[in-house]
DNA sequence: ATCATTTTTTTGACTGGAAGGTCAAAGTCA
DNA sequence: TGACTTTGACCTTCCAGTCAAAAAAATGAT
């Protein structure tokens, strides 16, 4: 076995991991991540049996290292947020009588901000006003603390890491919760 | 303008929402929207100019659902959960540290439930182990109200309407709220 | 009412292009 | 010389979208 080699595969992976996190499986093509990878598309092949296979192994590494990190937790105490109850019991109910409606908005709500095409932007604009009704639903009248950490709650269920960039900044978002733990 | 027309614009649209919630707009062909509609796939350009148009008709439908539902919510009061701070914490920091692994995870999870080969069997099973832990973490120590809570939060935030049926019924997650809600 | 004509709705057959995957040959390195 | 790596050319399948023509409905004149 060569137990020397350039690197190939984990460039290949590497591109792999950008193309699909940028857009869906199905919008990757073995071309795209041929050329992010500077290789020509058969050696893919030589190094993964299959686009299926490829995508798993780059799935793999994602999803490890989010374990890693996650599971890292120090533990604590509890109590409850009234509003944010209030909220998810909307949401659940929804989820309960229409599950179809929010799970392709849940999958969906991703191509708007890979589409460039400014056709798509009247319903990205509408997307973003729900999310920031959300946030504002559940920060509205709750004392600061829990202000900010409703906003991070709904973040993370409005939007979770789908959003794009410029919508709240992963910044933004631990400086309100540090902000949050230092009280 | 004709005004009485038998709703064949309206059962097509039926179809499309089911064919896009079960799968991502790539895999879903016309063909299958055509067949699930009764229909032949002309038909459906004779109503909507593009794959994209109808597309984005079915997503409206059930946004303005999601919408009209989530804004019918009681005010209430606040106070926050620790522990689920810890958890968001970590999971923010992942995020700031590798939005790229998170989108991909986000995304894509929904892939297993609508693979069936078996191959899928593995990753399906990890993820599905993953969900399970960030439960307990959640839910652990914290006093049998803030748990259930922890446990709906958990599956939002984890899975939202993305799990399949089986995984956590929308009754269980919504008796887990009343229950939550009556104390 | 009836039938011819026009308008609307529906379909069969086809096209062009994109993408997954193969393979034999060429290049590289030991 | 022989094993490993890389590639150009090609094949096949699938699918969005087109189009001309058939089928059904409406219109309207006698």
């Amino acid at each position: 076995m060569t137990v020397r080699q350039n690197g190939v595969r984990e460039s290949i992976l590497e591109a792999a991991k950008v193309a699909f996190s940028s857009k869906s499986y199905a919008d990757v093509s073995m071309e795209d991540i041929a050329k992010l990878a500077n290789v020509k598309k058969p050696l893919i092949y030589y190094y993964f049996p299959s686009k299926e296979e490829l995508f798993k192994a780059t799935w793999d590494e994602a999803f490890h290292k989010l374990e890693d990190k996650v599971f890292g937790i120090s533990e604590n105490d509890n109590k409850y947020v009234r509003k944010a109850k209030a909220f998810l019991r909307a949401y659940i109910d929804f989820l309960r009588n229409d599950r179809q409606s929010l799970r392709l908005i849940e999958r969906e709500k991703t191509r708007f901000y890979s589409e460039t095409g400014s056709s798509w932007q009247h319903i990205k604009t509408e997307y973003d006003g729900f999310v920031n009704r959300v946030a504002d639903v559940l920060s509205t009248e709750i004392d600061t603390d829990s202000k900010e950490y409703a906003r991070a709650i709904t973040d993370i269920v409005g939007s979770s890491a789908l959003l794009p960039e410029g919508q709240m900044s992963p910044d933004t978002i631990e400086l309100i919760i540090i902000k949050g733990l230092a009280k």
